[in-house]
RNA sequence: GGUCCCGUGGAGCAGCGUGGAGUGCUCGCCGCCCUGUCAAGGCGGAGGUCGCGGGUUCAAAUCCCGUCGGGACCGCCA
């Protein structure tokens, strides 16, 4: 190393040493006489001092962001002059040779004293200048930590035995949901390579090789739009064991988020995490992802308002969030809800305001409600003086689905969620099946009619279901299992089908011919012809679970180089057009025959 | 595919409703002064296609239409 210390890490201790120290002008402070530079490194800052000589001169010329190289003797600073902000504001520097290793253009924005990520400056700009914008505190200590959390999981993983095993980028389509991104084959014109939407089938095959413990950190590739927590290429960790069962993936996963949390945020999760059948997760809480860091369980009315004659109400499911201290909305509050519910795709949301005086008036949109069922409808509810209840009618799913997105946003809104607290969840017995639906396209290229697999068409039934999932496909439950941590949904995984002759079953109730079955995933089903072990797993979000870890909204901040939500990557400018020449090669428009 | 928001010197904003000279603020940048600052300070200065195109108007940063870029949400995404 061209330097002897690290500049963050000089200490009183080192008084009276000489040091080469190298990095960045983060900021100079000329005095005329005297000359302060904070020189930041990766390690942090230090203030060095410029008196006098040919290094004093140089110290003129100094700009920020010049990378320099300087010699000089660490002291104690002079009473009275010591900085309690810095780590190393008890000395500084004073430098005896001074070396420009080269020289900056003025940085596009502000890198000193940025040590949040958010710093007020467009996003773009940021990602534009990725290089500059991690050289601020805040972003690199985002991506300085998802690199801890990458060293705690493959500590964890080595301890249990498990392999680090690489699996194919250019491959064919795999069976998850989303459009693949696609490579054209040079050598083969007109025939296209799919990158991976994650190693899933190849993990699979893995376990038929009696590798047993496979995990692998894996980039992932879907081509769907963008939101804040998503993006086109991302990255799971990716785990599959054979001879296992359900709580052998929980103690893992248990296992290595308390080491994660521990060793990242220094908090001790309780362990074992509480577990949810997904069917109590909907009826709770309206959602496959609760966030228990708020009570707020829905109320089910459905049987109350049986036989109503008021015909919002005549509906499926009939059910309400209550509002504690509702009762102060306004007009303007619960039309804002009304508009919240119609952007979801609501028909509305119906309303009552409990008053808190006794004997007051109710007032909401619903008082015309058959009077006995109006008057008992507050304690049926469960609401207080002074709550208000906010109710959405309608097809059961779709109407816990809206109830649970309105109990987000009203804990939200008023407050109640429990900032700083980490509530993990398992949510299990996931259906196994789907109806088909416009929106919800058949994995088959027919799309006919039926039902669709909610994991992937891998996944085993529960031990009720082994025999009759088949007959009746709208309750059976399947052997899937999320990990959800305030309310985010963190990882997933389920126990694999590994006997040919259930696995048929599933594809008959998918709707998925023989001969398609062969030529999407032929491969596997002939490796599950050579004993294929019982086994299963999980994958979780990187990203997201970094992000977490990093205490920030985004996954981009824990991405080095992030992309737009067009899709682009505003620092290379990718995607780029091509040449005819690069067009001609890729036999991009080459349809093959038959 | 849909809804909403943003785009003004290098950065962050205000100005736009009710059209009237590129007006203003904070920071940065350049020059000079300055021996204890750490957001140093003082004085002076430079820097603009108001994203782009069209329209309305005597006159457009401001109003209208379109478009591009960015962001959030719904759909979509196991």
């Amino acid at each position: 190393m061209i330097r002897t210390h690290d500049a963050g890490s000089l200490r009183i201790a080192d008084a009276g040493s000489e040091v080469v120290l190298t990095g960045w002008v983060s900021r100079r402070r000329d005095h005329g006489g005297v000359v302060f530079v904070d020189l930041r490194d990766g390690s942090g800052l230090v203030q060095v001092v410029f008196r006098e000589g040919p290094a004093a001169e140089g110290a003129k010329e100094l700009r920020s962001e010049w990378c320099v190289k300087l010699t000089g003797e660490v002291r104690e600073r002079p009473a009275g002059n010591t900085n309690p902000d810095l780590a190393t504001g008890e000395i500084e520097v004073v430098v005896s040779a001074l070396e420009v290793l080269s020289e900056s253009e003025t940085p596009p924005f502000p890198i000193h004293g940025s040590d949040d990520i958010d710093s007020g400056v467009d996003e773009v700009t940021r990602w534009r200048y990725r290089y500059l914008d991690l050289r601020r505190t805040g972003p690199a200590h985002a991506i300085r930590t998802r690199a801890r959390i990458a060293s705690v999981i493959r500590r964890v993983m080595e301890r249990h035995g498990f392999l680090d095993i690489e699996t194919p980028y250019l491959t064919r389509s795999t069976p998850e949901g989303a459009r693949d991104f696609l490579v054209p084959v040079r050598l083969q014109p007109g025939h296209w390579y799919a990158l991976p939407q994650s190693p899933q089938l190849f993990k699979q095959l893995l376990m038929v090789s009696g590798l047993e413990r496979y995990y692998q950190i894996a980039r992932c590739f879907r081509d769907e739009d963008f939101r804040a927590d998503r993006t086109p290429e991302f990255t799971q960790l990716d785990i599959e064991m054979s001879f296992l069962d359900e709580e052998d993936v929980f103690a893992l996963t248990e296992e290595l988020f308390v080491e994660l949390w521990r060793e990242i945020l220094g908090v001790e999760l309780p362990t074992p995490f509480p577990r949810l059948t997904y069917a109590e997760s909907m009826r709770r809480y309206g959602s496959d992802k609760p966030d228990l860091r708020f009570e707020l369980e829905l109320v089910d009315l459905t049987a109350h308002m049986a036989g109503t004659e008021f015909r919002v109400f005549q509906a499926e499911h009939v059910g309400a969030v209550v509002v504690p201290g509702g009762a102060d909305y306004t007009r303007k509050d619960l039309d804002g809800w009304q508009e919240w519910a119609k952007s979801r795709g609501a028909k509305g949301i119906a309303w009552l305001l409990v008053p808190a005086e006794a004997g007051a008036e109710l007032r909401g949109s619903i008082t015309k409600l058959e009077p006995d069922r109006l008057a008992s409808l507050s304690a049926a509810a469960g609401a207080k003086p002074g709550d208000a209840i906010l109710f959405a009618a309608g097809p059961r799913r779709t109407t816990l689905e809206l109830l649970g997105a309105l109990r987000n946003a009203v804990a939200r809104q008023r407050g109640l969620v429990r900032e700083g607290e980490w509530q993990f969840l398992w949510v299990v017995e996931a259906p196994m099946f789907e109806p088909v639906s416009s929106d919800n396209p058949s994995v088959t290229d027919a799309g006919g009619p039926g039902w669709t697999a909610v994991h992937h068409p891998f996944t085993a039934p529960t031990a009720e279901w082994e025999q009759t999932f088949h007959t009746d496909p709208e309750h059976a439950l399947a052997r899937a299992y999320d990990v959800v941590g305030n309310g985010m949904e963190l990882g997933g995984g389920s126990i694999r089908i590994h006997r040919r002759e259930m696995q048929q079953r599933v594809f008959d109730v998918i709707g998925l011919s023989r001969e398609e079955a062969e030529s999407k995933f032929g491969f596997l089903l002939e490796a599950f012809t050579f004993g294929p072990p019982p086994h299963g797993g999980i994958a979780f979000g990187l990203d997201r679970l970094a992000a977490t870890l990093a205490g920030t909204d985004a996954i981009r901040e824990v991405m080095a180089f992030p992309k737009a939500s067009s899709g682009g990557d505003p620092l290379t400018g990718a995607p780029t057009p091509i040449t005819d020449r690069q067009r001609s090669e890729a036999g991009i428009d080459v349809r093959p025959d038959g």
